[in-house]
DNA sequence: CTATGATTGCACATTTTGCCTAGTTCAAAA
DNA sequence: TTTTGAACTAGGCAAAATGTGCAATCATAG
């Protein structure tokens, strides 16, 4: 059990999946040529080993009425990285954070109804204590929504 | 049928089946306590209505080798945006790609397997005609994983 | 060569699905 | 207030899927 502990089949199955999360075992099995129990075994074992944190569904933000998108980067206060992205956590519109180098920045994604309420939610971004400094841009479009599919497919391909 | 075409119910199913998304429709209807067919049809009408996009598994890209994430942000030839994110969507490693106010950037998240491997998939992203001058940085950690159930409860709370 | 783990093929009882009908709620329109 | 329509509930039915167990086959590492 390596690094890569997803193999071909592994692979397929998920992209199966991902395309028809509701598919029934039987039919992946017979989608994917093998063996119903096989197909069990694997499910089992991809949530097992929790190389799958779930099947979350994707939606896109605007249908829950969060038109806009945009981005921050923090400069925050030595020592204070974790404190603050526990406070950013607690924010419901906040929808990503990732700590990068560089100044020791907290970069973050966030989404809001409109422009008054993405002042908001930025002021609650920035209230929070231990940041410095924030630098931050909306998002016009998004031409590669996340993914994580090219690299299944290539796996699934060898 | 307004913006929010999301109701508490909704948005509880969707909680449901994120958590276990090989659930049943009929196990689904016991857990929120309304009948089969409601449920049948909620469904039918997220998938219709596109408010949904899929379900695709949240992997972690280390499982499949790809440990490292690093951003980059793209300042990019006048009217080459169109072409630059094309480009960038070719690439297997570029995992999201977002417009952004500012100086007409692109922003770009990517994994890569190794140090040098990322020395790779950054080259290959600068290398894109109409690429003027990068920034990248490296994801140390990720305090806040993408997540989009924050609003989800929300609306379901409701 | 042989043991171990994965996969296959098959069978069984039970559950779920897809599809349908009919009665009930409830809020908005007339 | 009454009417109307959409959404929901409750049930029935046949077809299909699921969970489970088990013996046989295969591949691979020791």
């Amino acid at each position: 059990m390596d690094g890569s502990s997803l193999d071909a089949l592994d692979a397929r199955l998920l992209l199966l999946l991902a395309d028809e999360p509701r598919l029934g075992v039987l039919e992946c099995a017979r989608r994917l040529g093998v063996a119903r129990g096989t197909v069990q075994a694997r499910l089992d074992r991809l949530s097992a080993q929790h190389v799958v944190r779930g099947f979350p569904p994707d939606i896109e933000p605007g249908s829950l009425g969060y038109a806009l998108t945009a981005f921050a980067v923090l400069e925050i206060a030595q020592g204070q990285r974790e404190y603050v992205s526990d406070a950013l956590a607690a924010i419901d519109e906040v929808c990503e954070v990732h700590a990068t180098t560089g100044q020791g920045d907290l970069f973050v994604r966030m989404v809001a109804r409109s422009n008054d309420d993405l002042q908001r939610v930025i002021d609650t971004v920035v209230d929070v204590a231990g940041v410095r400094r924030t630098s931050t841009s909306i998002a016009l479009s998004t031409p590669v929504p996340p993914r994580i599919r090219p690299l299944l497919e290539r796996i699934a391909r060898r």
